[in-house]
DNA sequence: GCCATATACTTCACTAGTGTAGTAAATAGC
DNA sequence: GCTATTTACTACACTAGTGAAGTATATGGC
């Protein structure tokens, strides 16, 4: 079965759309935190103080997208931004109390979503899914 | 290995994400259009003349998105909105002869992406990457 | 037939991303 | 040491989605 017979594409791009809508509610709900926040948020709680540009490789992203997050977790109370003290046009962004307590109640939210994957996904599936998905990132990605 | 183990989560974004900006970056240079409007052109231009309900509802998404998105389509000259005959709160889209122009020139993109996912994804995996792709759509989604 | 409810769509405020064009600081070449 | 280039970030216009609240039409219950 070639990628085109199985519309790969848009199963895909549907799947991580119906399961980030599902996940950003339930967060929203839970922790009133989106996934985007708590995918930046769990980088720098994990990462120490770490500049922009970081959090944007590391997620596949631009600088621009980062700039506007940033500013939205620091308004929020969340994070915090300094002109990094090596170089002058950095910022080092770290996690403050309150956004570590926030984090830290994402994890059974997050808990709950990876239950439900792992009864609808055979165990021997799941380690080839992650390869594959793997793959993919690696093939499309990270020329930033 | 478990869904939390592998961060099956994010990975999913990730690799849906990377692929979605790829495409969209090679549909814009050949076609002029994104992968979204692509989308929905598809689902018009295979089904006959639908309703936003139906769009909405085929690609998991709230009927005020496709709202937006119909009128870029029209604006654009790609997609036409007329009223329904047969049920007057709902409009009938369908695909203009630009359009069907536009949405033949993303099949040689789209096999440009396939071709890369046929290289990358072993033939005996993409079957179930596929139907546990799908497993995930059914497992969260098309509540509404 | 009438009323309550459901349905199709719109509008608005919001998050979240791209991509392009900038600024200011760091670094490399010579 | 000075210039050219790269790097870290910002600003802006844009697409694209959610979710809540509203309008207008259709439909089911009696």
């Amino acid at each position: 079965m070639s990628a085109s017979k199985t519309r790969i594409y848009f199963l895909l791009q549907r799947a991580a759309h119906r399961l980030k809508t599902e996940a950003d509610a339930a967060l929203m709900r839970d922790c009133g935190l989106t996934t985007a926040q708590a995918a930046v948020m769990t980088i720098v709680a994990e990462h120490g103080p770490v500049t922009q540009k970081y959090v944007a490789t590391t997620l596949s992203q631009r600088e621009s997208a980062i700039t506007a997050m940033a500013s939205r977790l620091v308004k929020a109370g969340l994070i915090s931004k300094s002109r990094s003290a090596a170089d002058s046009r950095a910022f080092e962004l770290a996690i403050t109390a309150e956004g570590e307590r926030a984090l830290a109640t994402t994890r059974s939210t997050f808990g709950a979503i990876n239950a439900v994957l792992d009864e609808q996904i055979p165990d021997p599936d799941m380690q080839a899914l992650a390869s594959n998905l793997e793959k993919i990132v690696v093939a499309f990605g990270n020329k930033n």
